[in-house]
DNA sequence: CACGACTCCTGCTGGC
DNA sequence: TGCCAGCAGGAGTCGT
């Protein structure tokens, strides 16, 4: 269900019951998910106290004094702190430990993924899967120059630039979609044919739309903290994801809905050129 | 390098 | 009611 949003407020979610704490179990139920478990994961951190927790595009962090916990949730994944007695369902793979506590990640399809990176392999920013990434939307050094900038020899689609990761993080294909409608920008447009004036438009909507998101689910991080339901900050109103063959909310035609990469856009043929 | 297709996996929905 | 195809919010990898 992750995007940058809902990774982010995962982290906010849990942080308060990991940050100091130390890891008394580690209990794996799956040889791993998208990738095998790390070796030995119990042995690197139980007895050791978490540190500060973070995150990097959709990658969440969880800090060590000798190392970092990536945990990535995928297209399916979720977390969740739970009395440490709960039993395990189905799709429960992994399991933090601390104390009387358990950090519980939950994900049917394992596209997720966790891994460990020590403080010998270098700087956690170096990490193989992050080195590559974008810059993170919503600091200072997200812009519309970035964008323009770094589009001029891209003829891809711009929603599939955004998609991409390599400029801007976290925006998954919900944002995406809300993100361009909200610009006025034609999904299907060539992302070097987009000015900058544009892309300031295209920048302050991924700042909104992401920011918003971010505040809604912090309002409903008790919900995510229960022990059963599901954490309902998914239920948002949408402009035009998931919105194919009903009116625009601001002009009334149809929302169009097409593939990008084997993935679906949704965009209003008016609102957007 | 940039791009697009393919891939991993399970669960749910909609059509017949 | 059952079966099955198609699709789902991600992203690494490979061939071109």
């Amino acid at each position: 269900m992750p995007e940058l949003p809902e990774v982010e407020v995962t982290r906010r979610g849990v942080a308060p019951h990991l940050e100091g704490r130390v890891v008394t179990a580690v209990i794996l139920r799956h040889s791993g998910l998208r990738w095998p478990f790390p070796v030995d994961l119990a042995e690197k951190l139980c007895g050791r106290r978490i540190g500060v927790t973070g995150r990097r595009g959709k990658y969440l962090l969880i800090g060590f004094d000798h190392g970092t916990l990536i945990v990535h949730l995928g297209m399916s994944g979720h977390l969740r702190m739970l009395p440490c007695v709960t039993p395990p369902q189905k799709h429960d793979h992994f399991d933090l430990v601390v104390g009387d506590q358990v950090l519980r990640m939950t994900d049917p399809r394992r596209f997720g993924a966790v891994l460990w990176h020590g403080h010998d392999e270098g700087a956690i920013s170096e990490h193989l899967l992050l080195r590559g990434l974008g810059v993170e939307p919503l600091e200072e050094s997200f812009s519309a120059q970035l964008l323009y900038r770094h589009t001029r020899n891209r003829s891809a689609a711009i929603k599939q630039v955004l998609l991409a990761g390599d400029i801007v993080v976290g925006v998954g294909n919900i944002y995406a979609s809300e993100s361009l409608f909200k610009a006025g920008i034609n999904p299907k447009t060539a992302a070097y044919r987009i000015g900058l004036a544009r892309y300031e438009k295209l920048a302050l909507a991924i700042r909104e739309i992401l920011a918003a998101a971010i505040e809604q689910g912090g309002s409903t991080l008790r919900d995510f903290m229960a022990a059963d339901g599901q954490p309902g900050y998914f239920q948002q109103n949408y402009f035009v994801y998931d919105r194919a063959e009903q009116p625009c909310r601001i002009c009334g035609m149809a929302v169009r809905q097409l593939k990008q990469g084997q993935r679906s856009t949704f965009y209003c043929p008016n609102c957007q050129k």
